[in-house]
DNA sequence: ACATGCATTGAACAGTGGGTCAATAGACGA
DNA sequence: TCGTCTATTGACCCACTGTTCAATGCATGT
Protein backbone atom coordinates (compact mmCIF):
# COMPACT_ATOMS: atom_id res chain seq x y z
CA UNK A 1 0.00 0.00 0.00
CA UNK A 2 1.61 2.91 -1.28
CA UNK A 3 2.01 6.04 0.77
CA UNK A 4 1.37 9.55 -0.10
CA UNK A 5 3.11 10.78 -3.30
CA UNK A 6 5.55 14.15 -2.39
CA UNK A 7 7.49 16.54 -5.11
CA UNK A 8 10.91 15.51 -6.05
CA UNK A 9 12.65 18.13 -4.29
CA UNK A 10 11.00 17.22 -0.64
CA UNK A 11 11.59 13.42 -1.40
CA UNK A 12 15.04 14.29 -1.72
CA UNK A 13 14.95 16.66 1.56
CA UNK A 14 13.14 14.13 3.47
CA UNK A 15 16.25 11.27 2.39
CA UNK A 16 19.01 13.29 2.82
CA UNK A 17 17.76 14.48 5.76
CA UNK A 18 17.28 10.80 7.13
CA UNK A 19 20.42 9.63 5.58
CA UNK A 20 22.22 12.31 7.84
CA UNK A 21 20.62 10.86 10.93
CA UNK A 22 21.82 7.45 9.94
CA UNK A 23 25.67 7.96 8.98
CA UNK A 24 25.91 10.44 12.24
CA UNK A 25 25.08 7.22 14.53
CA UNK A 26 26.32 4.34 12.47
CA UNK A 27 29.02 6.32 10.21
CA UNK A 28 29.03 5.32 6.32
CA UNK A 29 29.24 1.68 7.45
CA UNK A 30 25.82 2.00 8.72
CA UNK A 31 24.73 4.43 5.75
CA UNK A 32 22.78 1.98 4.15
CA UNK A 33 20.01 1.99 1.96
CA UNK A 34 17.37 0.01 3.83
CA UNK A 35 18.69 1.91 6.69
CA UNK A 36 18.06 5.61 5.54
CA UNK A 37 14.78 4.34 3.93
CA UNK A 38 13.92 3.07 7.20
CA UNK A 39 14.73 6.20 9.07
CA UNK A 40 12.19 8.24 6.74
CA UNK A 41 9.61 5.47 6.92
CA UNK A 42 9.83 4.92 3.19
CA UNK A 43 10.14 1.59 1.31
CA UNK A 44 13.81 1.16 0.24
CA UNK A 45 13.04 0.88 -3.33
CA UNK A 46 11.91 4.51 -3.25
CA UNK A 47 15.27 5.79 -2.13
CA UNK A 48 16.24 3.92 -4.87
CA UNK A 49 14.03 5.46 -7.07
CA UNK A 50 15.50 8.85 -6.26
CA UNK A 51 18.88 8.52 -5.92
CA UNK A 52 19.57 5.95 -8.63
CA UNK A 53 22.74 4.36 -7.18
CA UNK A 54 23.28 3.90 -3.58
CA UNK A 55 26.52 6.13 -4.62
CA UNK A 56 24.55 9.44 -5.43
CA UNK A 57 23.28 9.12 -2.11
CA UNK A 58 26.73 8.97 -0.42
CA UNK A 59 28.14 11.61 -2.48
CA UNK A 60 24.69 14.13 -2.01
CA UNK A 61 24.96 13.82 2.06
CA UNK A 62 28.65 14.88 1.53
CA UNK A 63 28.00 17.71 -0.63
CA UNK A 64 25.38 18.57 2.36
CA UNK A 65 27.86 17.88 5.06
CA UNK A 66 30.79 20.08 3.44
CA UNK A 67 27.92 22.90 2.65
CA UNK A 68 27.44 23.49 6.20
CA UNK A 69 30.50 22.21 7.80
CA UNK A 70 33.14 23.45 6.27
CA UNK A 71 31.87 27.68 5.67
CA UNK A 72 33.64 30.15 7.84
CA UNK A 73 31.08 32.85 8.96
CA UNK A 74 32.45 35.34 10.89
CA UNK A 75 30.69 37.49 13.85
CA UNK A 76 30.91 41.93 13.71
CA UNK A 77 32.42 41.36 17.08
CA UNK A 78 35.52 39.89 15.52
CA UNK A 79 35.98 41.86 12.34
CA UNK A 80 35.33 44.92 14.41
CA UNK A 81 38.88 43.84 16.41
CA UNK A 82 41.75 46.79 15.06
CA UNK A 83 44.47 44.32 15.25
CA UNK A 84 44.94 42.06 12.03
CA UNK A 85 46.40 39.51 14.22
CA UNK A 86 43.90 39.55 16.81
CA UNK A 87 41.29 39.10 14.08
CA UNK A 88 43.22 35.98 12.72
CA UNK A 89 43.45 34.23 16.25
CA UNK A 90 40.13 35.07 16.99
CA UNK A 91 38.84 33.30 13.63
CA UNK A 92 41.00 30.09 14.52
CA UNK A 93 39.49 30.20 18.49
CA UNK A 94 35.64 30.46 17.18
CA UNK A 95 36.50 27.70 14.73
CA UNK A 96 37.67 25.48 17.07
CA UNK A 97 35.07 26.06 19.16
CA UNK A 98 32.85 25.12 16.86
CA UNK A 99 33.92 22.11 15.73
CA UNK A 100 35.11 20.96 18.36
CA UNK A 101 31.14 21.03 19.94
CA UNK A 102 30.40 18.95 16.59
CA UNK A 103 31.98 15.79 16.98
CA UNK A 104 29.32 13.45 14.79
CA UNK A 105 29.58 15.59 12.46
CA UNK A 106 33.60 15.94 12.20
CA UNK A 107 33.73 12.41 12.50
CA UNK A 108 31.58 11.33 9.45
CA UNK A 109 33.75 14.28 7.72
CA UNK A 110 37.24 12.78 8.74
CA UNK A 111 35.12 9.47 7.63
CA UNK A 112 34.47 11.40 4.16
CA UNK A 113 38.08 12.27 4.27
CA UNK A 114 39.47 8.93 4.70
CA UNK A 115 36.97 7.81 1.77
CA UNK A 116 38.68 9.90 -0.48
CA UNK A 117 41.33 8.28 -1.07
CA UNK A 118 39.74 5.78 -2.70
CA UNK A 119 37.09 7.35 -4.46
CA UNK A 120 37.65 9.68 -6.81
CA UNK A 121 34.31 11.88 -6.38
CA UNK A 122 34.31 12.07 -2.93
CA UNK A 123 38.34 13.10 -2.86
CA UNK A 124 37.31 16.30 -5.37
CA UNK A 125 34.53 17.24 -3.20
CA UNK A 126 36.67 17.57 -0.06
CA UNK A 127 39.54 18.48 -2.24
CA UNK A 128 37.81 21.74 -3.00
CA UNK A 129 35.96 22.68 0.10
CA UNK A 130 39.01 22.31 2.20
CA UNK A 131 40.94 24.36 -0.74
CA UNK A 132 38.21 27.36 0.16
CA UNK A 133 38.09 27.02 3.88
CA UNK A 134 41.93 27.65 3.73
CA UNK A 135 40.95 30.43 1.47
CA UNK A 136 38.91 32.09 4.10
CA UNK A 137 41.33 31.74 6.22
CA UNK A 138 44.09 33.09 3.89
CA UNK A 139 42.57 36.78 3.80
CA UNK A 140 42.80 36.86 7.43
CA UNK A 141 46.47 35.11 7.08
CA UNK A 142 47.38 37.85 4.82
CA UNK A 143 46.44 40.73 6.68
CA UNK A 144 48.02 39.60 9.42
CA UNK A 145 51.49 38.91 8.44
CA UNK A 146 51.53 42.17 6.34
CA UNK A 147 50.77 44.08 9.92
CA UNK A 148 52.86 42.41 11.65
CA UNK A 149 55.81 41.44 9.45
CA UNK A 150 58.98 41.10 12.16
CA UNK A 151 56.71 38.21 13.96
CA UNK A 152 55.64 36.53 10.60
CA UNK A 153 59.39 36.86 8.39
CA UNK A 154 59.30 34.70 6.09
CA UNK A 155 55.81 32.87 6.65
CA UNK A 156 53.77 33.05 3.32
CA UNK A 157 49.78 34.28 3.58
CA UNK A 158 49.15 30.20 2.23
CA UNK A 159 51.47 28.60 4.50
CA UNK A 160 49.73 30.28 7.96
CA UNK A 161 46.06 29.60 6.20
CA UNK A 162 47.37 26.01 6.12
CA UNK A 163 48.55 25.98 9.70
CA UNK A 164 45.50 27.80 11.31
CA UNK A 165 43.47 24.89 9.53
CA UNK A 166 45.49 21.81 10.86
CA UNK A 167 45.44 23.97 14.05
CA UNK A 168 41.65 23.47 13.97
CA UNK A 169 41.07 20.09 12.14
CA UNK A 170 43.74 18.46 14.93
CA UNK A 171 42.08 19.69 17.96
CA UNK A 172 38.33 18.79 16.49
CA UNK A 173 40.11 14.99 16.11
CA UNK A 174 42.41 15.16 19.43
CA UNK A 175 38.93 16.29 21.60
CA UNK A 176 37.23 14.04 19.46
CA UNK A 177 39.04 10.80 20.01
CA UNK A 178 40.77 11.56 23.56
CA UNK A 179 38.57 14.08 25.12
CA UNK A 180 39.88 11.97 28.62
CA UNK A 181 43.37 13.08 28.36
CA UNK A 182 42.75 16.63 25.90
CA UNK A 183 42.35 19.60 27.63
CA UNK A 184 40.31 22.40 24.85
CA UNK A 185 40.87 24.81 27.07
CA UNK A 186 44.88 24.32 27.00
CA UNK A 187 45.20 23.58 23.78
CA UNK A 188 43.25 26.95 23.14
CA UNK A 189 45.06 28.95 24.96
CA UNK A 190 48.75 27.94 24.08
CA UNK A 191 47.61 27.85 20.00
CA UNK A 192 46.34 31.58 20.99
CA UNK A 193 50.08 32.52 22.71
CA UNK A 194 51.80 30.33 20.36
CA UNK A 195 50.61 32.39 17.00
CA UNK A 196 49.50 35.90 18.59
CA UNK A 197 50.73 37.96 21.02
CA UNK A 198 49.96 37.65 24.19
CA UNK A 199 47.70 41.03 24.22
CA UNK A 200 43.93 42.18 23.77
CA UNK A 201 41.45 39.57 24.39
CA UNK A 202 38.15 39.05 22.25
CA UNK A 203 34.96 40.43 23.63
CA UNK A 204 33.14 36.88 23.98
CA UNK A 205 29.67 38.38 25.44
CA UNK A 206 26.86 39.87 23.20
CA UNK A 207 24.90 38.77 19.90
CA UNK A 208 27.50 36.69 17.15
CA UNK A 209 25.58 38.48 14.26
CA UNK A 210 26.98 36.56 11.42
CA UNK A 211 28.31 39.27 9.11
CA UNK A 212 30.66 37.96 6.42
CA UNK A 213 30.55 34.67 4.74
CA UNK A 214 33.67 34.16 2.45
CA UNK A 215 32.24 30.85 0.63
CA UNK B 1 44.11 -30.61 0.44
CA UNK B 2 45.58 -29.15 3.41
CA UNK B 3 49.17 -27.12 3.32
CA UNK B 4 52.23 -27.21 4.99
CA UNK B 5 51.48 -27.00 8.82
CA UNK B 6 53.07 -23.97 10.81
CA UNK B 7 53.93 -22.41 14.31
CA UNK B 8 51.40 -20.53 15.71
CA UNK B 9 53.40 -16.98 16.02
CA UNK B 10 54.24 -17.46 12.13
CA UNK B 11 51.18 -18.07 10.91
CA UNK B 12 49.19 -14.87 13.31
CA UNK B 13 52.24 -12.97 12.02
CA UNK B 14 51.95 -14.06 8.07
CA UNK B 15 48.10 -13.06 8.27
CA UNK B 16 48.79 -9.80 10.37
CA UNK B 17 51.47 -8.85 6.91
CA UNK B 18 48.29 -9.86 4.69
CA UNK B 19 45.79 -8.13 6.60
CA UNK B 20 47.95 -4.88 6.57
CA UNK B 21 48.34 -5.21 2.76
CA UNK B 22 44.74 -5.80 2.29
CA UNK B 23 43.43 -2.87 4.81
CA UNK B 24 46.44 -0.66 3.31
CA UNK B 25 44.62 -0.74 -0.17
CA UNK B 26 41.06 -1.42 0.45
CA UNK B 27 40.30 0.19 3.95
CA UNK B 28 38.56 -1.01 6.68
CA UNK B 29 35.63 -1.72 4.84
CA UNK B 30 37.47 -3.65 2.22
CA UNK B 31 39.37 -5.65 5.50
CA UNK B 32 37.36 -9.12 4.92
CA UNK B 33 38.41 -12.47 5.96
CA UNK B 34 38.32 -13.94 2.83
CA UNK B 35 40.26 -11.24 0.92
CA UNK B 36 42.94 -11.28 3.98
CA UNK B 37 42.88 -15.38 3.61
CA UNK B 38 43.30 -14.61 -0.10
CA UNK B 39 46.35 -12.58 0.29
CA UNK B 40 47.78 -14.81 2.40
CA UNK B 41 46.90 -18.02 0.54
CA UNK B 42 45.41 -19.57 2.84
CA UNK B 43 41.44 -20.71 3.75
CA UNK B 44 38.98 -18.20 5.11
CA UNK B 45 38.54 -21.19 7.54
CA UNK B 46 42.23 -20.68 9.05
CA UNK B 47 42.17 -17.19 9.46
CA UNK B 48 39.26 -17.74 11.76
CA UNK B 49 41.31 -20.35 13.63
CA UNK B 50 44.05 -18.34 14.29
CA UNK B 51 41.73 -15.06 15.28
CA UNK B 52 38.84 -16.63 17.02
CA UNK B 53 36.53 -13.75 15.42
CA UNK B 54 37.05 -11.13 12.81
CA UNK B 55 37.38 -8.31 15.34
CA UNK B 56 40.41 -10.02 17.02
CA UNK B 57 42.12 -9.74 13.83
CA UNK B 58 40.78 -5.96 13.24
CA UNK B 59 42.58 -5.15 16.83
CA UNK B 60 45.50 -7.20 16.05
CA UNK B 61 45.85 -5.31 13.01
CA UNK B 62 45.62 -1.97 14.95
CA UNK B 63 48.23 -2.55 17.67
CA UNK B 64 50.82 -3.50 14.78
CA UNK B 65 49.96 0.16 13.20
CA UNK B 66 50.03 2.04 15.74
CA UNK B 67 53.02 0.19 17.16
CA UNK B 68 54.77 1.15 13.69
CA UNK B 69 53.36 4.51 13.34
CA UNK B 70 52.69 6.30 16.18
CA UNK B 71 56.86 5.70 17.86
CA UNK B 72 59.10 8.66 17.79
CA UNK B 73 62.57 7.79 17.06
CA UNK B 74 64.55 10.53 17.08
CA UNK B 75 68.11 10.69 15.70
CA UNK B 76 71.18 12.27 16.89
CA UNK B 77 71.72 14.59 14.90
CA UNK B 78 68.60 15.96 16.03
CA UNK B 79 69.59 15.64 19.88
CA UNK B 80 72.73 17.05 19.13
CA UNK B 81 71.18 20.58 18.50
CA UNK B 82 72.35 22.98 20.90
CA UNK B 83 68.84 24.74 21.28
CA UNK B 84 65.72 23.36 23.09
CA UNK B 85 63.65 25.18 20.54
CA UNK B 86 65.49 24.27 17.50
CA UNK B 87 65.48 20.30 18.80
CA UNK B 88 61.92 20.59 19.33
CA UNK B 89 61.17 22.02 15.56
CA UNK B 90 63.23 19.59 14.05
CA UNK B 91 61.44 16.60 15.50
CA UNK B 92 58.40 17.99 14.35
CA UNK B 93 59.31 18.57 10.40
CA UNK B 94 60.92 15.06 10.97
CA UNK B 95 57.72 13.53 11.83
CA UNK B 96 55.94 15.38 9.32
CA UNK B 97 57.72 14.49 6.91
CA UNK B 98 57.79 10.70 7.81
CA UNK B 99 53.86 10.71 8.30
CA UNK B 100 53.35 12.66 4.77
CA UNK B 101 55.46 10.17 2.74
CA UNK B 102 53.41 7.10 4.31
CA UNK B 103 49.78 8.24 3.24
CA UNK B 104 48.75 4.22 3.24
CA UNK B 105 49.48 4.39 7.15
CA UNK B 106 48.22 7.08 8.22
CA UNK B 107 45.23 6.91 5.78
CA UNK B 108 44.69 3.67 7.53
CA UNK B 109 45.00 5.18 11.03
CA UNK B 110 42.38 7.90 10.17
CA UNK B 111 39.65 5.23 9.63
CA UNK B 112 40.76 3.95 12.93
CA UNK B 113 40.46 7.00 14.83
CA UNK B 114 36.82 6.91 13.39
CA UNK B 115 35.95 3.65 13.78
CA UNK B 116 37.15 4.44 17.50
CA UNK B 117 33.93 6.40 18.27
CA UNK B 118 31.72 3.01 17.86
CA UNK B 119 34.25 0.51 18.80
CA UNK B 120 35.06 0.54 22.60
CA UNK B 121 38.24 -1.14 22.18
CA UNK B 122 39.45 0.49 19.22
CA UNK B 123 39.17 4.08 20.63
CA UNK B 124 41.46 3.61 23.76
CA UNK B 125 43.86 1.82 21.89
CA UNK B 126 43.62 4.90 19.69
CA UNK B 127 43.49 7.15 23.16
CA UNK B 128 46.55 6.02 24.56
CA UNK B 129 48.68 5.81 21.88
CA UNK B 130 47.97 9.10 20.69
CA UNK B 131 48.71 10.06 24.50
CA UNK B 132 52.14 8.41 24.61
CA UNK B 133 52.90 10.52 21.44
CA UNK B 134 52.08 13.60 22.78
CA UNK B 135 53.79 12.77 26.04
CA UNK B 136 57.02 12.02 23.52
CA UNK B 137 56.61 15.78 22.28
CA UNK B 138 56.12 17.15 25.59
CA UNK B 139 59.66 16.71 26.64
CA UNK B 140 61.13 18.85 24.02
CA UNK B 141 58.17 20.81 24.37
CA UNK B 142 59.31 21.29 28.10
CA UNK B 143 62.55 22.09 27.21
CA UNK B 144 62.18 24.50 24.54
CA UNK B 145 59.33 26.64 27.18
CA UNK B 146 61.97 26.61 29.89
CA UNK B 147 65.27 27.95 27.43
CA UNK B 148 62.50 30.67 25.89
CA UNK B 149 60.39 32.06 28.69
CA UNK B 150 59.39 35.19 26.70
CA UNK B 151 58.54 33.24 23.54
CA UNK B 152 56.43 30.83 25.15
CA UNK B 153 54.96 33.00 27.99
CA UNK B 154 51.93 31.41 29.23
CA UNK B 155 52.08 28.52 27.34
CA UNK B 156 51.75 24.62 29.08
CA UNK B 157 54.42 21.69 27.58
CA UNK B 158 51.08 20.15 27.02
CA UNK B 159 49.28 22.38 25.70
CA UNK B 160 52.79 23.17 23.37
CA UNK B 161 52.70 18.93 22.58
CA UNK B 162 49.09 18.97 21.19
CA UNK B 163 49.72 21.95 19.23
CA UNK B 164 52.99 19.98 17.47
CA UNK B 165 50.96 16.33 17.16
CA UNK B 166 48.06 19.03 15.42
CA UNK B 167 50.13 20.31 12.92
CA UNK B 168 52.24 16.99 12.25
CA UNK B 169 48.66 15.04 11.65
CA UNK B 170 47.31 18.36 9.74
CA UNK B 171 50.03 18.00 7.32
CA UNK B 172 49.54 14.58 6.81
CA UNK B 173 46.27 14.43 6.28
CA UNK B 174 45.87 17.92 3.84
CA UNK B 175 48.46 16.60 2.22
CA UNK B 176 46.93 13.07 2.05
CA UNK B 177 43.93 14.47 0.46
CA UNK B 178 44.50 17.39 -1.01
CA UNK B 179 47.88 16.85 -2.86
CA UNK B 180 47.06 19.08 -5.63
CA UNK B 181 46.67 22.40 -3.78
CA UNK B 182 48.69 21.33 -1.25
CA UNK B 183 52.33 22.39 -0.73
CA UNK B 184 54.04 20.49 2.25
CA UNK B 185 57.10 22.57 1.33
CA UNK B 186 55.70 25.75 2.16
CA UNK B 187 53.72 23.97 5.19
CA UNK B 188 56.73 22.83 7.08
CA UNK B 189 58.47 26.35 6.48
CA UNK B 190 55.80 28.38 7.70
CA UNK B 191 55.04 26.23 10.86
CA UNK B 192 58.75 26.08 11.22
CA UNK B 193 58.77 30.01 11.14
CA UNK B 194 55.62 30.50 13.12
CA UNK B 195 56.77 27.96 16.06
CA UNK B 196 60.50 28.85 16.28
CA UNK B 197 62.76 31.53 15.74
CA UNK B 198 63.77 32.01 12.30
CA UNK B 199 67.55 30.81 13.15
CA UNK B 200 70.07 27.67 12.78
CA UNK B 201 68.62 24.90 10.13
CA UNK B 202 69.60 21.46 10.99
CA UNK B 203 71.96 19.16 9.29
CA UNK B 204 69.70 17.12 7.05
CA UNK B 205 72.72 14.90 5.27
CA UNK B 206 74.21 12.38 7.09
CA UNK B 207 73.25 8.89 8.27
CA UNK B 208 69.74 9.11 10.88
CA UNK B 209 71.31 6.53 13.66
CA UNK B 210 68.00 5.99 15.86
CA UNK B 211 69.37 7.31 18.91
CA UNK B 212 66.27 7.89 21.50
CA UNK B 213 62.58 6.23 21.56
CA UNK B 214 59.88 7.14 23.43
CA UNK B 215 57.58 5.24 23.74
C1' DA C 1 53.54 -48.82 12.40
C1' DC C 2 50.02 -46.88 14.67
C1' DA C 3 47.40 -43.72 17.29
C1' DT C 4 46.73 -39.27 18.97
C1' DG C 5 46.40 -34.28 18.46
C1' DC C 6 45.87 -30.40 15.94
C1' DA C 7 46.39 -27.34 11.96
C1' DT C 8 43.93 -26.93 7.73
C1' DT C 9 40.35 -27.13 4.38
C1' DG C 10 36.10 -26.21 2.12
C1' DA C 11 31.26 -26.93 2.26
C1' DA C 12 27.30 -25.06 4.30
C1' DC C 13 24.34 -21.65 6.64
C1' DA C 14 22.24 -17.50 8.05
C1' DG C 15 22.20 -12.61 7.68
C1' DT C 16 22.75 -8.47 5.12
C1' DG C 17 22.82 -5.23 1.47
C1' DG C 18 22.55 -3.36 -3.33
C1' DG C 19 19.81 -3.45 -7.21
C1' DT C 20 15.69 -4.87 -10.34
C1' DC C 21 11.01 -5.08 -11.41
C1' DA C 22 6.10 -6.02 -11.91
C1' DA C 23 2.11 -4.50 -9.60
C1' DT C 24 -0.40 -0.73 -7.45
C1' DA C 25 -2.19 3.52 -5.85
C1' DG C 26 -2.55 8.34 -6.11
C1' DA C 27 -2.72 12.68 -8.82
C1' DC C 28 -4.24 15.02 -12.72
C1' DG C 29 -5.92 16.26 -17.25
C1' DA C 30 -9.38 15.30 -20.88
C1' DT D 1 -15.63 9.28 -15.31
C1' DC D 2 -11.88 7.42 -17.47
C1' DG D 3 -7.03 7.12 -19.02
C1' DT D 4 -2.37 8.24 -18.33
C1' DC D 5 1.60 9.05 -15.85
C1' DT D 6 4.55 8.24 -12.17
C1' DA D 7 5.71 7.86 -7.31
C1' DT D 8 5.61 4.03 -4.31
C1' DT D 9 5.73 -0.58 -2.63
C1' DG D 10 7.41 -5.10 -1.56
C1' DA D 11 8.90 -9.33 -3.35
C1' DC D 12 12.74 -11.21 -5.43
C1' DC D 13 17.55 -12.05 -7.01
C1' DC D 14 22.30 -12.24 -6.33
C1' DA D 15 26.71 -11.44 -4.32
C1' DC D 16 29.20 -11.16 -0.25
C1' DT D 17 30.49 -11.91 4.72
C1' DG D 18 30.98 -13.82 9.28
C1' DT D 19 30.80 -18.07 11.49
C1' DT D 20 30.39 -23.05 12.26
C1' DC D 21 31.80 -27.63 11.57
C1' DA D 22 32.75 -32.24 9.91
C1' DA D 23 36.28 -34.22 7.29
C1' DT D 24 41.17 -34.58 6.24
C1' DG D 25 45.90 -34.46 6.14
C1' DC D 26 50.36 -33.60 8.65
C1' DA D 27 53.39 -34.16 12.48
C1' DT D 28 54.75 -36.24 16.52
C1' DG D 29 55.16 -39.56 20.41
C1' DT D 30 55.24 -44.34 21.54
Amino acid sequence: MPGQKASEEARREQILTAAYAVAARGGIDGLTVRAVAARAKLSHGLVLFHFRRKDELVTALLDRLLATTFLLTVSDDVLRLPDALDRFVAVIRQEMDRLSQEPRRMRLFFEYWALGSRHRGVRTKVSTALSRYRAAFRTFAEDAVQTHPARFAGVTPEGLAAIAVSLINGCAVQAMVDSEHFDIAEYRASAQRVMGHSGARVARRGPRVAAATLA
